[in-house]
This record gives C-alpha cells, structure tokens and sequence, in this order.
DNA sequence: TTATTTATTCGAACACTGTTAGATAATAAC
DNA sequence: GTTATTATCTAACAGTGTTCGAATAAATAA
C-alpha cells in the first residue's frame, strides 16, 4: 500500500490541474451559469463520474476555482508598489483591481457570486491571501500616518469595506449589467476611486 | 371571435400573476440559482408545459420579475423627498436603495445578475422607469445648482454612475459574499454615502 | 339544447443536468 | 504470473427546460 508512490500521486495532481483548466476555460467562455460537468468531463476526456474521484461534486470544482482566483487577484495587488505615496497607492490598488475584473469578468463574477466569506464578523481575523486584506492594510497605514483623515471612531475596516464595495459595484456592473455598454470607463474608474479618496480627507 | 372577451383576458392576467406571485415567492426563497419551472408549475398546480402559454420560456419569467423589481425599486426610491436639501436628497435615495436591497436580497440578485441593459451608450436616454434615472436627475441638479462640485470635464452621468456603483457594490457584498457576516452594516452604509458625497465638493 | 369551433391544458417524449453504485479495466505489489 | 489495489467507466436515477400532438374545457352557432 504506502503513503502514496509519488508516481500516481504526480499523476492524480496532474489530472486534477488539467480538470480545473478545463474548468476555468469553460466559465470563461460560457459563463458560471452555463458550467457544467459533464462538459467538463467531456474536454478532459472523462466520463463524468470520474472526475468524481478527484473533486466531491461540481460545487467542489467551483470552490477550487475561487480558491484560485482569490490568489490570482491578490497576486494582481500585490504587484503595485507598496511605497508610493499611500493615496496613490490606494487608487493603484483600485485600478488594479478594476484592471483584473476587466480582464477576467466572468472568472470575478465566478469569484464573488459564489462561494461566501469564511469570516463571519469583525472579530475574526481575515485571511492573508485575500485580496481584500491587501486593501484593509493599505488602508489602515493610510490611516496611521494620518494621510488619510477620518471622523472619530472611524476603523480601518469601515473604510476599507467601503472603499472595496466601490470597487466591487463598478467590477460587477461592468460584468453583469453593463456588459455590453460601451463607454470610457476608464476615465469613469479613476475619477471614482479619486472621489471616494477626497473624501477621506 | 372579436378581439377578445374581456373575461378569459381577465382570466389569462390573473393566472399570470399567480405565476408570477409564485416565481417571485421561489426565489425569495431558494434563491435565482435554485429558481425552477417545474416547482412553479407545481405551486400554480399547472403541468410545466402549461406555463408556455404564458411566458415564452423560463428566461421570460425572469425577466418578468426584473422588470416589476425595477419597478419596485424605482417606487422605493420615489418615496424619498426630492425637495430635500440636495447632498441630502441623495444621501437619502442611497439609504432608501440599500434598504430595499437589504429587504430583498434574493431579489435584488435576480434584478442586477441576469438582464443587461438595454441601454448600450451614453447617446441613448435613459428609460424612464429606471431607478438610476432617479439618481441621475438627482446628481444633475446638484451639478446644476453648484451644490456638488466636480471637476471640469465631468457629466452628471460620471457621478451618478459611481454613486450607483458603490452601491450596488454595497448591495451585492452584502447579498452574496457577506450574506453571513455579522456587524454594524447601518453605519459603515450611512459612512460609505458619505464620505462619497464629500468627494464631491 | 346540441353541434362546432376555438382556446386551454396536459401527457409523453427528448435532450440535457448532477450524482451514485457496481462492474471493469489498468496499474502496482508480491 | 497471480493477486491486490487504484482508476475509470457503464448504467441508472432523479432532476431540469422545452416541444408536439392529443385531450379537455370553454365559447359560439345552429
């Protein structure tokens, strides 16, 4: 028997990642409504049950894949430079957020439609591979330093909360309702992260 | 066969509405997700083919209830008093939006996941019924009468577009990913709207 | 009233979906 | 080469949305 001859363990770990590319190139192209399964399978050259060997069910892939795209994300954010002058570090953030959605509507709407936060109040600490705490950090150094001035019992995470809902709407907007609007959103984005940051003043 | 006797249209409308009563009453409470024909035709104790003779398809239904969701919202924010002092007014329409999402939160999701807009550039009006047309007329007489500054070159559309965002931001966090998570939400909104609305002056 | 036309509704089928259990093939161990 | 262990598939079940043609109910005409 033994713990597993890395052989077929490589093996397992390497279907399993041709599965989940499969995956996300499916919600990619049709969308998360139209994800199915048995398409899945039917790209990896499965039948469908078994890929049941290597996730629990379809919700399980669907987890996996924002378990991925959380990491991507926070891997987008993590590339601006986090010693700029902490304004613009915060709207670097928010163009890089907005940049990624942009880039990847349907995963974003994979990501945050789906699965809900583990953290279930304030108390509990945040994950450090979500993206979110990138933005909660910035924002409280922000607000240390005194750059960023808020009323009295403002906490950092009021106002990264907000500032991450603006993000969010206009992310979500773009992926959803105004899919097929056209216009200079660009423009659009940065004079509402530029509004949202004179307001913290 | 005349055009059509009043009595089997009346009957028609009203068996209409009993599906749509039914549909709306499933995703209040399975969710868009879980949303199903058949457990509809079930609750109108209908056949599921006997729905096709009211709506097109299950897409159509859906739409049905986007449109009444609308309009719904649109009486919602409709109740605010627009002779308010203007920063006000729209600091009231964005608490009486998130209040309805907040009520709503299955539906809201219904509303604003599934319809694009029609409305496919600037060029084009608004429609009429549109709660966003509401917050735009609202935004363009602050910009008229001075009371919201913004920078040069903005449209009112910029501005209303944004405030729309972060709220719709607000409102989907907290149907989808925050459905759980437990804290203060009244405040960090009423914060939220205004520290945007600072942004704005 | 009865007969006939028209409007509604349903049953059965089709092509999908996710999921499970048991048989089968492929691999590893002895 | 034979056995034990994984990996995989086939077949089935319970769902889903949708279509078509038959069957029912209602409205009209004789």
């Amino acid at each position: 028997m033994s713990a597993k001859p890395s052989t077929s363990a490589r093996r397992h770990l390497r279907t399993k990642q041709a599965i989940l590319d499969a995956a996300l190139a499916l919600v990619i192209e049709k969308g998360p409504d139209q994800f199915s399964l048995r398409e899945v399978a039917r790209r990896v050259d499965y039948s469908p049950a078994g890929l049941y060997e290597y996730f629990r069910d379809k919700e399980a892939i669907i987890a996996a894949l924002c378990q991925i795209g959380f990491k991507r994300l926070a891997v987008t954010l993590n590339t601006v430079a986090s010693d700029l002058p902490q304004r613009e570090y915060l709207a670097k953030l928010g163009l890089a957020y907005l940049g990624f959605a942009q880039k990847n509507p349907e995963y974003y709407r994979l990501i945050f439609n789906f699965i809900p936060s583990k953290r279930q109040s304030l108390q509990e600490p945040v994950e450090d591979a979500d993206p979110y705490n990138i933005l909660l950090k910035a924002m409280a150094k922000g607000l240390e330093s005194g750059v960023i001035k808020a009323s009295a019992q403002d906490q950092a995470e009021t106002l990264s909360y907000n500032f991450w809902a603006l993000l969010h709407g206009i992310a979500m907007l773009r992926s959803t309702v105004l899919k097929d609007f056209d216009a200079d959103f660009a423009t659009a984005d940065r004079r509402a992260i530029e509004i949202f940051l004179k307001g913290l003043s």
